[in-house]
DNA sequence: TACCAGGAGAGCG
DNA sequence: CGCTCTCATGGT
């Protein structure tokens, strides 16, 4: 049952945009509501605010620690160290320019990697409406304030191994389903081990995480930057690729693979926050193009 | 209405 | 390899 009674703290930041950060298409199930964020990390409802120098969390159950949350938030990334180490070039600043604070946050890795199998050739606002679909459907309650709407974890591995096709084709998955259904099996069975892959190389455990159906190497870059730390991952999809091609090649041909060399080489030791700059740059921008009619 | 979306996999030469 | 086609669904 719900209260009212909420359970907050207060982390300290500096140069974090909550509001890009939690909608720049890298996790998909935050609500904005008035001037905060409502969301679930965990087993948790959270709600935060952002304040001077300061985000404001509160949470449904009394917590004695909150290292959960820092964790995710990433607040004790030094972001100005990592903006020092991008490319002076111009289109990178104009991208750091369009939107400092921009943050890449630490995942749960089977959540990032069920979200992205759910992604491909999907627009945003969809990909978010399956991911609801799929927790309300099949996620565990957790205890939210009174007044709050309700809200669900994410589906464990474990429960979506047990589904059908035709329940996750319900949530609007499409042709998705097959693959988050048989990658559902090989983690709940242990045959693939999710926690493993932060002790391998980038390229092994790239490599691994590509075994899996469903997964090719655009979501295993998103998965391995998102949830696993691997900031040296580059997730090449098609607005990067877009930017790339106007911001550093115009009126050159170049194919696929010159572009993701170019990416792996140019944009440094933290080149998967780059790649959150440019792809936020490049939507920001699009958005614009798109309201004066012009772009292609 | 036509086109496109934070792609991947299979088939082909 | 690298190219093309298909897959499901809804927003714009």
């Amino acid at each position: 049952m719900s209260s009212s009674r909420t359970f907050e703290t207060v982390f300290p930041v500096r140069d974090y945009d909550l509001a890009a950060t939690l909608d720049s298409g890298q996790v998909f199930r935050w609500r904005r509501k008035d001037a905060s964020w409502t969301g679930v990390v965990g087993k948790h409802w959270v709600r935060l605010t952002s304040a001077q120098n300061a985000i404001r969390a509160q949470t449904h159950a009394p917590r004695e620690q909150w290292d959960w949350l820092r964790a995710f938030l990433q607040t004790r990334v030094d972001l100005a160290a990592i903006l020092e180490t991008f490319p002076g070039d111009p289109p990178m600043r104009a991208a750091v320019a369009a939107c400092r604070g921009l943050r890449l946050l630490r995942q749960e890795p089977w959540e990032c990697l069920a979200s992205f199998i759910l992604s491909s050739t999907k627009q945003i606002v969809q990909i978010r409406q399956i991911i609801a679909q799929l927790c309300d459907r099949f996620g565990e309650p957790v205890a939210v304030p009174s007044g709050e709407p309700s809200a669900f974890a994410f589906p464990p591995a474990e429960k979506i191994a047990g589904l059908s096709e035709s329940e996750l084709r319900a949530c609007k998955a499409g042709f998705r389903a097959p693959y988050l259904l048989a990658t559902a099996v090989e983690v709940a069975s242990g045959r693939f081990n999710l926690k493993a892959l932060r002790t391998l190389s980038h390229e092994r455990a790239r490599a691994e995480l590509m075994n899996l159906p469903g997964v090719g190497r655009k979501i295993a870059d998103c998965v391995l930057l998102f949830a696993c730390g691997f900031d040296s991952a580059f997730p090449v999809d098609v607005w990067v690729e877009r930017a790339l091609r106007r911001l550093y090649f115009s009126r050159r041909r170049v194919n696929h693979k010159k572009l993701r060399h170019f990416a792996a080489t140019h944009f440094g030791p933290h080149a998967g926050y780059a790649q959150q700059y440019l792809f936020h740059y490049m939507r920001a921008k699009n958005g614009m193009a798109f309201h004066r009619g012009a772009e292609k």
